[in-house]
DNA sequence: GATTTGCTTCGGCCGCGGACGAACTATCGA
DNA sequence: TCGATAGTTCGTCCGCGGCCGAAGCAAATC
């Protein structure tokens, strides 16, 4: 247990993880990039996340893709991110280039940022959803708006995985809405094309479709 | 968040803060014994622990009680044990003094081990309860089953806490029971003093009530 | 075959941090 | 008042492990 803690306790292993926290596959390059060492140093810290099979690898040609072994990994990270922002405030915030990700970014699965803070909040105010410390719940009058949206709930309630959950977002220290909802919700918005990912990036941009469709359904203005 | 990772990746303090894993307060001399260390180098290693709020601190005489400084940290350290098992197995078995641990133990509030394992199995086969991957359901059946023998889950689902979850046993690899659902049983186990803790140590015993009830109402023989 | 690009292995440097011995501070009991 | 016990602070030692430069493979490109 220790090995496995102390495999992210590196700051270089800690930036590769997080930069795979999306569940998308990326390459060694760009992962030393992520992880601000030389592409030496990455391949060693690779080496033992593979061994300790915290990641897993798809070798395409010449390019060697990694990714979370599994979501039980995201789930590790994220519960250690949310002690890590329990304690004492020492994050600098770290200047313009995250500006983005502040805004709006994938969290896992579902959305984060001031996006998926404000999501949650307008659900929570009109007694769509309901989040406590450790779940959450639907209301029938939530699920029948998520219907009109064309949010596919009852997908996501087959799923056994936790159903709604509050994920304590790490830039506005509130919570938005994760597990099976917060991932259908998510998966709907890029449906609609309201929200778009950011190459390289977890970050997302809001379309035009997006902020009227959000204005309209949830009164949100970003 | 590579801190935090970093302080629970020191063998030592990861002992540490396994011993606290079922919620009690233990003093600096029993946690150094735990911990395998010396007590000056325990001294230390808990004032990191303090210093980044993963503990707490209650001065009580000459005694000083540390525990845990909230569920959060319990969940984290189960998520890592949860990783930490579905890597390679490099578990060697902790020969007999563990005996009584693999038998029977608290895992922050519910029943782990054979009998934990044990119950859950024969929950799951009567369909009284259904476990997925990330969450779980108790059935009306099951309800009903529970009742009778007075497991209060109208208070365990009242809380928002996640209310049934599988947890995955570190020494059977198989899931057992958590949640409030977990914690609520557990807690009348205890009422019914079919269980009782064993001093200084997480294991515990299981009386002639305890057997003579379990084999009734769960049809296991431990 | 030669070159570029993507990635890993090897070797050596260096600093962080964990370990304990010794000494210091507090609380309890007579 | 005096010891005994609980716990911490200080100082020093030392080894593990992260870091990069250089070199080695392997796959794609010329």
């Amino acid at each position: 247990m220790a090995e496995v803690a102390a495999l992210v306790g590196d700051p270089a292993r800690a930036n590769i993880l997080c930069a795979l926290l999306d569940g998308r596959a990326l390459t060694a390059t760009e992962l030393a990039f992520a992880a601000g060492v030389s592409p030496q140093t990455t391949s060693g810290h690779l080496g033992k996340l593979l061994a300790a099979r915290l990641l897993a690898l798809m070798k395409q040609g010449r390019h060697r893709y990694y990714q979370l072994a599994g979501p039980h990994v995201g789930q590790m990270l994220e519960s250690i991110m949310n002690v890590a922002l329990t304690g004492p405030p020492r994050f600098q915030p770290q200047s313009k280039l995250d500006e983005k990700l502040r805004h709006a970014r994938t969290c896992y699965d579902h959305i984060a940022g001031v996006l998926g803070v404000g999501l949650a909040e307008r659900l929570i105010e009109r007694e769509f959803v309901i989040l406590g410390d450790e779940a959450g719940e639907v209301t029938p009058a939530g699920a029948d708006f998520l219907a009109q949206l064309g949010v596919d709930l009852s997908n996501a309630r087959a799923k056994r995985r936790v159903f709604c959950r509050p994920c304590v977002d790490w830039t506005e220290r509130r919570p938005h809405i994760g597990g099976a909802v917060g991932a259908a919700l998510a998966s709907r918005c890029f449906e609609l094309q309201w929200i778009e990912r950011v190459r390289d990036s977890r970050a997302l941009t809001v379309t035009a479709a997006g902020r009227r469709g959000l204005m309209e359904a949830f009164a949100l203005s970003i």
